[in-house]
DNA sequence: GTGTGATTGTTGCTTGCGCAACTATATGCC
DNA sequence: GGCATATAGTTGCGCAAGCAACAATCACAC
């Protein structure tokens, strides 16, 4: 649809994707199944558990760190949300009680949340309808094989997005920067 | 973290997902890597085109329809939107331009969206940013086996959630069932 | 036809999120 | 020590999306 070759930039670029490309409908696919479970998983734990998946996965986080507790800046990468977000999701999140806030000893700007006891509770009831609605949307369409590639690629993507700020996609994420043998196993 | 056999009810359900499953991460894992990518595709497009991820994802659908209109609800469907959305979204889309509203003959209470010419132009050069960007930040990490695991995947749960408003989850998702020898392929 | 119920799209209201601006603290340079 | 810059978290504001309610139309029974 666009790829007239025109203007366009990159000087080496060997043939840039085009909207016809194949390698584009599993990027759809992956769009579309991902609008499709996250709004189920959403709607299952609002219905029964009056709680947002944002804060469900923030809730899982402090669960699994040490001491069950998280600054505010490694909760916001962890479940890739912006700082004023988590801010608010705390917020929330501490009005019903299920996470407090204690300042961060060795940094005096630092806030950290803390899960609580009935937090934790709360949690344990809510995985239930979570893990749940994981089996029936995700997994159980999926084969273990595949579930494989999926964590990998997904490791693999989430890697290297995280990986620039700049680099890799700023000098025109070339294709053979683009050609997976970058990454280990 | 919950599983601990007490009150939970299902009779024979065999042994259901626990926090610590293995089989979690790579969802997890694909969480992070939507969010993470399609925040960037949104930012690359409302940086260098005044267009959001959605926005773009309607005319994208709009331009592969025939005549290059589409229902209301269709739409919906494709970009998995809630209706208001979808009418507030071409409300915006109108307002540039870049589509029209026309009456359904057939339908009365229907309304197209129909992609102008200048929406079209605005799509193609949008495509330029886009495409790059599903290059560097999705294709470029995922090796070629596994996309097509993805797609599979990926089908396979759209068509699971959306063909169920009843049946299959209702019904358990019992492990038999989960396990997917249910398609074809 | 007429009435009943379903469906299509829009609107009011609320919610959750991001950006930019701000405060407070930390870090490094001199 | 004192100053400049960077970083952590919060707040004001605006935007996009969903739900529930609504109006208009369709589809079907009779």
């Amino acid at each position: 649809m666009t790829e007239t070759t025109e203007t366009y930039a990159p000087p080496e670029r060997r043939r840039s994707l085009t909207a016809r490309d194949p390698r584009l409908t599993p990027w759809r696919a992956f769009l579309t199944a991902h609008a499709l479970v996250s709004r189920r998983l959403d709607d299952d734990l609002r219905a029964e558990h009056q709680m947002t998946l944002a804060e469900y996965s923030a809730l899982v986080q402090l669960a699994e760190s040490p001491d069950r507790r998280l600054r505010m800046n490694q909760l916001a990468d962890g479940i890739v949300l912006s700082r004023s977000g988590v801010t608010r999701l705390i917020d929330r999140l501490e009005a019903d009680g299920l996470v407090a806030r204690s300042h961060c000893p060795s940094d005096g700007r630092g806030a950290e949340a803390v899960l609580t006891e009935q937090g934790l509770n709360r949690l344990r009831l809510a995985s239930r309808t979570h893990l749940r609605g994981i089996e029936a949307y995700f997994l159980g369409s999926v084969q273990p094989v595949d579930l494989e590639a999926i964590e990998r690629s997904c490791d693999a993507i989430g890697q290297r997005v995280r990986g620039d700020d700049r680099a890799a996609i700023e000098m025109g994420g070339s294709a053979d920067a683009s050609t997976p043998e970058s990454r280990p196993a």
